[in-house]
DNA sequence: GTGGTCTAGACCACG
DNA sequence: GTGGTCTAGACCACC
């Protein structure tokens, strides 16, 4: 579920906070719900301790996790504290490029559409199983 | 239309180069359309020309962008070369993050798919006054 | 009085030695005074036995509490040995440290103030009552 | 100005960050002011260049600094977000405990409370001379 | 030249 | 056994 591509020019330590934001906003790990050790989703994912606990380091300072010394990361929250109309603009800012990129692409609309549809579903298909 | 942000994280020539993508895949800038000269730019931009000129030469590797030595930067197409799926799988990718990110910001769904909606249309818009 | 903070970064032990420092340092616990049994401490804190024995030792350490092994703990002094011109040094640097934080939160100087001549306060209260 | 300890528990990219907030919160750092590179200043200081990089991390993080790649880090403010009335309890708790450890260590109030309106002036001496 | 990232490996602190 | 810190050294991205 949380996979890492070392051709992916995305800072290692981005791609696994990022999958593990992900994870969280989609319910498959909930609120409260023990992440792996530093150790051990270093040697799972085959790279170095420090990139993993960096990554912790900064889904800690959102406010997402909660790391215990010696006793591991649990989920603390699924929402980050900020600006809600902020975020909006974020999320529009982004979504212009990410459209854009498609259209450029050769995708047209209808494909980029669905995409975006299957996108939303996917994120909250876990959580209504709650 | 093209706005540098300085305390944004993005490095000067992506947002140079992705404000222009930005304005291929809307039709503000049709293929054969004159863009402005790499010291122009920097000028309206106060940025250094080195930096615009990687933003040009990085749209003309993509095959956006044509340069001719003495007679400017011209549109040469509105779409790259490339896979379809694989620009398909990297739009689900980016959306699946940037959804993400908005629901875990507080975004409720509603609000996620206005948003997207309203990104759309917009790429579009200029477009159909083809 | 002395309570547990989980969600405080500051270790468990330091959090129960600190407090146990504060109830002596304001005369709340007295020269001779028995403290709670470690099993006690740590049942009525919900925390672990090692940790409360390890609070305990630390005090030991500084000369504040004399534990005698089967007749419990009590304070054997209200003053820790060590260069006082040392603890000055250290209350100058932690105290830039403090206001620091205070002003860059915020705070002006007058609420600063306010709160060094509260804090100071409550830390007499009891002991005159001596 | 800025001095590291290595008797000091306090980890190494905590003191670095902390002096520079003093710094700052004194107004020997004014806003705009350009820092020191983390090459130079790890060099100077004898310390790991990462551990100056994470100090600087950290303070932009906390929006004190602005870091440009390539183009050094610059201090962005003097005011930290957050809550006012929490920074304030903050505060409390902490004069609490440096406070008692003074008394503890021997210090009677007068010279703890001298030394803290020392410490508070020395805080506005530089800021004054805007 | 600037900072950013990643690795490898060691040692310490915590519960 | 958990995470935290620090170091040394390499390579890359940016302007």
């Amino acid at each position: 579920m949380l996979t890492i591509d070392l051709d992916d020019s995305t800072p290692l330590y981005l791609q696994v906070s990022q999958g593990i934001q992900r994870a969280i906003a989609g319910g498959a790990l909930r609120v409260g719900a023990k992440l792996p050790s530093v150790r051990q989703l270093a040697g799972d994912l085959a790279i170095n301790l420090n990139t993993v606990a960096r990554a912790y380091r900064q889904l800690e300072e959102q406010g997402l996790v909660r790391v215990r010394q010696g006793r591991g990361a649990r989920v603390a929250s699924d929402l980050v504290s900020g600006d809600r109309s902020a975020a909006e603009a974020d999320l529009r800012r982004s979504l212009a490029q990410v459209f854009s990129e498609a259209r450029l692409a050769g995708l047209d609309r209808m494909v980029v559409e669905r995409a975006a549809r299957a996108c939303l579903d996917d994120l909250e298909a876990t959580k209504e199983r709650k």
